[in-house]
DNA sequence: ACCTATTTGTCCGTATGTATG
DNA sequence: CCATACATACGGACAAATAGG
């Protein structure tokens, strides 16, 4: 998969990881359904620490990039998964909006205004 | 403050945590503007990690409640943080959906059908 | 302009828990 | 029951931003 690191960089250890799978994904080096190595074996290779391979999953995780599971590993997303987060995150912006004291007419505007 | 935590909970410890500040932001305990302990000295009060404040902290700042910058230590949001947040949101929205290959219609539907 | 203290950010190492197969 | 692999939590070290003297 080719994937380095830059311990000078001032940019994070994670952000530089997750940075990497991002683009190796949008280049579909790596394709839906494909199988992430352990993050251990990862974390080996660039030598880095476990932590910091995780932290870069669970923010590939939470782009809705990557399906992170305890005991099977970390696997790119396919669509179906990919919607359901798409509603999640829908949905959060919904309540927050209203936590915010918005109305339904304005949250619509704030999606609207960047179509 | 008054916050508790069980550590015999299955509920994670910086979940409890973040739940805990949260609640007491909706319930104007905390109030906007107002600056939360440094997360040592929290930590310390609750007998439980630094790490596992900060995690807390970071909750709370990715669902806007909290500003949490370096050397400031962290405040609760004020309004106008707020919605350039939920701007951010939305922008977050519209871009995995169409990443996802959604057009404009259906990511309106999205959040639609939530209201 | 400088230095120091405060406070959060990142990273490493380790141990234990928990879901999956 | 056992191996695999992520999740949580702890502890320690150093970096970086901020504030104040």
């Amino acid at each position: 998969m080719l994937l380095r690191v830059d311990p000078s960089s001032p940019q994070p250890l994670y952000e530089q990881l997750a940075a990497g799978l991002r683009g190796a994904i949008a280049k579909r080096e790596l394709r839906p359904g494909d199988r992430l190595p352990p993050a251990r074996k990862l974390a080996d290779g660039l030598d880095v620490n476990v932590h910091t391979v995780l932290r870069a999953f669970a923010v590939l995780r939470d782009e809705g990039l990557l399906e992170v599971r305890r005991g099977r590993g970390s696997v790119v997303t396919t669509q179906a998964p990919r919607m359901a987060r798409l509603t999640e995150l829908a949905q959060r912006l919904v309540r927050e909006s209203r936590r915010a004291g918005l109305v339904e007419r304005e949250i619509l505007s704030l999606v609207e205004a960047l179509l």
